[in-house]
DNA sequence: CGGGTTTATTAGTATAATTCATAATATTCA
DNA sequence: TGAATATTATGAATTATACTAATAAACCCG
């Protein structure tokens, strides 16, 4: 049989994005390479690795086989050229950091700068936004942060620290609208992510449930920076991690408006490939981020 | 970094022959092919893989770190080549197998077969020598069955069943020598794999200290098979494992001369990488002949 | 030292990987 | 449904590079 190796990397790459295409630009190779290659390796394979199914390309039962073995395969690899570099630069490379945006943009950044600091080896890149799970299954990000739960083949979870969230709004806002317990709500104006008011749903379910205001004119605002800057304008009372605005209610342009109230915690993890979680940068990254207590981020 | 996968291969083959020329050999291609990808792998991993210490190659400490990597690598392809053809013939494949001449030439081929009928995928190999472990490790043997205790890093041993030895001489030089006990032993020719005696080791350890016979004149015969047919011809007593004389016992050309006596035992061992061990073929040969009990042997 | 063995080097060749241009195919949306 | 778009397949030309042959250099050993 006597599978070519170049050709694993390319069917390996074709493999998570199913796109020939897609696979070609990350390969920096045209588009008709990929194709080539496949074929040939099919051919000296004597299996088909890809099959169509309805439009998309999906792995055949030989392609998963192949598919499992080239995980291994370029891991080690990967972690064989970290290891002997490692002898010179300790652990150098890149890590692609994924984060929610809210907590990538206000704390993640700020936090890691001790951590790139001490390891000049390692350089990290950035991508803040929401779907995270789908590019760490694709290799497009390795390492992610994210408070949602995720359980895939693979991918290893590792509790990093709970995140409190607060009601905010100005002191004018508060006073203007009387609010002293949470059924004022239902009267004055809410910011909120979604029109339908879903962003609150952790607030709500902090409270008992006959004491839960029904919201009547809600804002929609699609950006935590926005609803807290809305929030600062007077415009309305918003539901943010406290850890956004730290500063604010530092300042007193915002206050915590019902400070007493212990509201549902987001739990943040960090999610990574098993396989690659072996990786010294992964390990250093890891371990320096575990470190981080609430009590850190709450108090600077 | 970005290491060529064809270098690595090469690089595999050559950090286990250490020597070019006989990498070369084993892939097929010319020694200057070896020189050239070593030395284009070299300068892409930034390291020096080989070391020249007195004379030999020896792997540097990165050197180390990527043949492992190279172990995992090249054993995991092996593993879903066999898996994908697996899904058409069932685990085919070759096994290179070794073991002891005697064992080898006499019972294993004869079990074999019907290891070998009943799958016609597997094609074996047979190497029969006393050095087993070196060629073991440098992946010229995929299995060994060997009765010496060996302990190397990634070496899996899987143990068969024990093999009796017996004293044997014909009837006729019984009589002569009316070899009784094992102390008439001392008086009679005896017939020896080395002239120090030391083969007979075994023999002497499992009498009482104070019976031990101290022999006057040994023939040394450097073949099991040498020894059965000069005892035959009443040239001396021999001791070999009783397999090996199984017909001459039963024909009567030859006699346990102590068939009361509990000699020691050798034991039987199955040898493999253990990162080969999860190979089907290996698996399948490996069950099989955990499933021959010394009784079989003895008694066919 | 010199014969034998192993490794390095150089230049030429041959293999095959890649590209370019284009055709075939599938997908989307009006 | 058909036009527009995106994706994959194909074939010939090009380029890259792995391999070889021949030879030089290094090394070992008696």
């Amino acid at each position: 049989m006597n599978l070519d190796l170049y050709q694993l990397r390319t069917f390996f790459t074709v493999a998570r994005t199913l796109n020939f295409t897609e696979a070609a630009k990350r390969l920096h190779v045209t588009q008709s390479a990929v194709s080539h290659a496949l074929r040939k390796l099919e051919r000296s394979a004597g299996e088909e690795l890809l099959g169509k199914a309805g439009g998309k390309f999906s792995l055949t039962e030989p392609g998963r086989i192949l598919y499992r073995a080239c995980e291994t395969i370029f891991y080690e690899l990967e972690k064989a050229e970290e290891l002997m570099a490692g002898s010179r630069d300790g652990g150098a490379g890149v890590i692609r950091l994924g984060a929610t945006v809210e907590f990538g943009t206000t704390l993640l950044v700020k936090y890691l700068k001790g951590f790139i600091n001490r390891n000049p080896g390692i350089h990290i890149d950035f991508q803040f936004k929401h779907e995270l799970l789908r590019p760490l299954l694709n290799d497009e990000l390795d390492i992610i942060i994210d408070c949602d739960d995720h359980k895939a083949d693979g991918i290893e979870k590792r509790p990093l620290f709970r995140e409190e969230y607060a009601v905010i709004a100005s002191g004018e806002f508060i006073r203007k609208n009387g609010l002293k317990d949470p059924a004022a709500l239902a009267a004055c104006n809410i910011l909120s992510l979604d029109k339908g008011g879903l962003w609150w749903g952790n607030f709500l379910n902090s409270l008992p449930r006959n004491g839960r205001p029904e919201f009547k004119k809600i804002t929609e605002i699609n950006h935590v920076r926005g609803i807290i800057n809305a929030a600062i304008e007077s415009l309305g009372a918003g539901f943010v991690p406290k850890y956004c605005v730290l500063k604010e209610l530092k300042a007193g342009t915002l206050k915590n408006v019902f400070p007493r109230l212990e509201l549902l915690e987001d739990h943040f993890s960090l999610y990574q490939k098993t396989k690659r979680a072996g990786l010294e940068r992964h390990r250093r990254l890891a371990d320096y981020l575990a470190n981080i207590k609430a009590t850190h981020l709450l108090r600077p």
